[in-house]
DNA sequence: CCAAATAAGTTGAACTCTCAACTGTTGCTG
DNA sequence: CAGCAACAGTTGAGAGTTCAACTTATTTGG
């Protein structure tokens, strides 16, 4: 939505920032996929294990998961039947919601991310943290909230 | 790669900046997308487009624009063939190198992107330059900058 | 308390992306 | 200048994602 007061452009120097936005992003996501790549795993499915660990039970509704890490539904179903087929995590039923289903981490699903982590924590660094001075981490931190919390007028 | 000094794990505050970029980065990227969808086009595609339109002749060697726009040259050519059978680009040989490719963005083409972009502009604009105040903005700049400057140690 | 609306999850087909293999061209080196 | 390595781009098969349609279960409201 644009109203009369809105420029159409962006300035020199905010294009300048989305450009390198867009570069970096794409970087930062391609050097974590590369080095997951070792382990057969790419980051959603990275995602989908960390997220499970931290839950109680280590399980979570598919819905609930599905938000946590930001798949559509029939995503999450196809990539969960997959990480099932490798017996790193498993389907069952939700209390108390018959239409509900709960996937739950299994023994060996945590014992696999327990040797990913380390890695995976690594790239991280490598490529977001170590090449950024403190100040402008935290800056970033403010950042990437704002755009969380805004609410677009687009899905108002 | 980790030596014997670097911790294993994120600090608590770290960890909160970098799950908070996965989930914006992803509510970026999807909204973008989102709003491009009524044009038939994705991000990625939009991208080749763009930078067409920005270069001499609006044509660039395949190579030259995988690398522009960050995809893999194979990725590239299915995309192009299906921007090609849009009428959107042309394919067509390159002055001195046999080998190689142009791509060239039709008149169509750019008058597509024409229509396109206000739109286009004010998604970016929603997402991440209205929700940042001035100085974080920057300070996002300087991050993405440092991002695509670093040199990993992985790939040396 | 029943009917309709909404929610959870799955399915399969169409589409996109990845990966490795392949063709043709250019550059290098002895 | 012959032979070989590297480069540019494409191809097709396999893997992953999207989209809309569908099933089953819960919620809502008359």
């Amino acid at each position: 939505m644009r109203t009369i007061d809105t420029p159409v452009w962006l300035t020199a120097e905010q294009q300048q920032v989305w450009r390198t936005y867009l570069g970096a992003t794409n970087r930062v996501r391609q050097h974590l996929d590369n080095e997951l790549r070792q382990f057969d795993l790419d980051l959603g499915e990275y995602e989908i294990l960390v997220r499970l660990s931290e839950a109680p039970y280590r399980s979570i509704r598919m819905s609930e998961l599905a938000d946590q890490v930001g798949q559509s539904r029939s995503r999450l179903t196809h990539t969960v039947t997959r990480l099932e087929t490798k017996k790193l995590l498993a389907r069952g039923s939700c209390p108390g919601d018959r239409r509900g289903v709960l996937a739950t981490l299994t023994d060996e699903g945590y014992a696999f991310l327990e040797e990913v982590a380390p890695y995976h924590v690594a790239s991280v660094r490598e490529i977001l943290v170590d090449p950024v001075c403190a100040e402008d981490f935290a800056a970033l931190g403010r950042v990437m909230q704002s755009v969380l919390d805004a609410d677009l007028p687009t899905e108002a």
